[in-house]
DNA sequence: CTTGACCTTCCAGTGAATGGAATCCTTATG
DNA sequence: CATAAGGATTCCATTCACTGGAAGGTCAAG
């Protein structure tokens, strides 16, 4: 398979695709032609970067889960460590952007959001740093 | 006030502050030995970005903000629109990661987690791809 | 044979800083 | 006055994870 099927198929821009295989997530195979050759391997590492990518999980945290996946040896209490860890921070995230959404969107009612100049986003957001 | 002065003041490290006024969000003036001196206005403005940096707004969007800010004769509709563009991302980004979270943590309860290799968390990656 | 879609590499740029080197200024102390 | 600390300056490079674009090679259809 080619790269433009497998952007298609994954989702992700040949691009990107390309960049993965800089810095070393996939090697795919060669045609003649110079032309990358994907298998079906390759295009469930990317399928799976792409999944965790879209969630958050750093290049880094991607390349140790795939060397998990990849293991055949590994228990899974070792791979079930590593999801557990990602769980936290996925927790963590969440937990965070709640935080900025209720700061916000409390600030958002109270604008009454009309012609007038004053606005308590702006004023609450100018209010000395604490 | 010198740009330390500033730093533990607002929060930013100096690093920062000299990086918006290369980008045009602050104009400190200059002692005479060429340091920055900072005035009030610029505290405030630094306390602003560093408000509005921490709840998800671009620098662009902080641009606008301190456009808005400063220009007087502004509606606070327009404040508002922007506040409201953000609260939407930020909400796609938590149903993004909710979802995530609940496929993770049920596949991390359904994984056995001894010395087997056998491990449903990285099958069910697997399967997921595509 | 040409067109156009697809592929290749390489270089540069993005956002939002951050790190580090070399140098300059200020202040306190001996 | 010398010196050492701590803080300031600029400039250049690096980070992360791509993304854009140029210049060119390959392939199938008409």
């Amino acid at each position: 398979m080619n790269i433009g099927d497998v952007a298609r198929r994954t989702g992700l821009p040949a691009k990107t695709i390309r960049y993965y295989e800089d810095i070393g997530l996939i090697t795919p195979l060669r045609s003649q032609n110079g032309y990358r050759r994907f298998r079906d391997s390759d295009l469930h590492k990317l399928s799976f970067l792409g999944r965790a990518r879209s969630l958050g999980f750093s290049i880094e945290d991607c390349r140790a889960l795939i060397a998990l996946y990849e293991d055949h040896s590994r228990a899974s209490a070792d791979v079930k460590r590593i999801a557990k860890q990602n769980l936290e921070k996925i927790e963590a995230k969440i937990a965070e952007l709640q935080a900025m959404h209720d700061t916000l969107s409390h600030l958002v009612e109270k604008c009454h959001g009309d012609d007038r100049p004053d606005c308590p986003i702006l004023s609450d957001l100018a209010k000395a740093a604490g």
